[in-house]
DNA sequence: ACCTGAACACCGTTCAAGT
DNA sequence: ACCTGAACACCGTTCAAGT
């Protein structure tokens, strides 16, 4: 059972319905970005120019509209992580991402809502998570061995940190763009080296800490073994 | 106009009104603390022993129920604060209150996600926010005057830093109780002071600022002038 | 094989009938 | 004056009938 392949589900759709599957993400990809995560699905079917049904024939719920759309742009952001790592000053390449990461963010409602939510429960969404962690983590390392940021922090105690940033600053920006920046660099302050009594208690944040505070809900029916 | 007064609504309730409203507010109280503003009002009236008509003749909708019990944790929070200011080490009382407003909110999954959601656009909320927002400026303030904290950051570039803390400590903290003395000791890092080339760029967000990003909707239909 | 809209279940909210 | 549960409006989801 272990040499199962998790991304098949490529049989072929026919040519209406494939279609149809573009309009929807389409559709909704505009809805959310720009209103949340709240529009209903009549609205969606309506704006993709489809009934209500064929949303649900497409995709399990509503919820695996959002994960397909969030999912692909956590990709994309883990994607831009690794493009970083061939910048050549460490501390840059990271002070680059986390500020992507915002601006991200900051453009687009359902990624902002999606973070704070509990979707990163759902496999793909973790799955999608854990890849921007790693980018994270190895431009972390690259400074931390430059010496530009402290050896004690991981990247979850970054991303955690970044967190209130992204979602503070996206809703203050449309007002005052200098706030994104000195919450940025208040969080770039908090990771310079630290004196040696200065260390952070307890023991870094790993993934694996991640899983157990978030376990990952089996999606309920599908899988039948 | 300007003359009425805000608090009033102090009208006499009959003895078994009076006791109802009480009810709701410790039922829903207890399930909001223990499983989020998820829970249906049709349980809340059912733990509370009275009718679903009851509960919306008490409160208005669901969200002013929440705004009630909301409302008042956030403002217990403010005199904490406030009482904090009688701690004779400035540094060490800002530190007791930004832990104290994380652990209020690791306990209290109702006010974990109220200060995440848009709530704060409620009027009541707001000036429970307000509070806070000042109790948090004077402990700044002395924390500065002492030498302990950068000049350059207000109450509210905290405030934000502290947001994804609360939230992210408190979804680990079941696991790991360090993670949030790291986060925290993270962001006391943030706040020290600042050599001359590390000053923060544009100016620290005030009070007024968080007007113009959130701004008060005003409870439709009841105020008629 | 896929599309569709009527029908269903589940919320928050209202209101006519009771006391 | 207040209480109550049936009824309503509004969601996400299902499904029998169509092509």
């Amino acid at each position: 059972m272990d040499s199962m392949p998790l991304e098949v589900e490529e049989r072929h759709l026919r040519a209406d319905a494939e279609r149809n599957r573009r309009k929807l993400l389409d559709a909704a990809q505009a809805l959310f970005r720009e209103r949340g995560l709240d529009v209903g699905v009549a609205e969606i079917a309506e704006r993709a120019g489809v009934g209500r049904g064929t949303l649900f024939r497409n995709f399990a719920s509503k919820e695996a509209l959002i994960v397909a759309i969030v999912g692909e742009r956590m990709r994309e952001m883990a994607e831009r992580g690794r493009a970083l790592l061939s910048e050549p000053d460490p501390e840059a390449a990271l002070s680059l991402f986390l500020e992507q990461m915002a601006g991200a963010q900051h453009v687009d409602r359902a990624l902002a809502e999606a973070v704070a939510d509990t979707l990163l429960t759902n496999p793909e969404v973790r799955q999608a998570h854990v890849e921007v962690v790693a980018a994270l983590d190895a431009l972390l390392g690259r400074a931390q061995a430059a010496g530009a940021v402290r050896q004690d922090v991981s990247a979850l105690d970054v991303l955690m940190l970044l967190k209130g940033v992204c979602q503070a600053a996206a809703a203050f920006s449309h007002i005052d763009p200098d706030i994104l920046r000195r919450q940025f660099d208040l969080v770039l302050a908090s990771l310079r080296p630290a004196e040696a009594d200065r260390q952070l208690p307890g023991k870094a944040p790993t993934l694996e800490d991640l899983e157990r505070a978030f376990p990952v809900r089996r999606s309920p029916g599908k899988a039948s073994g």
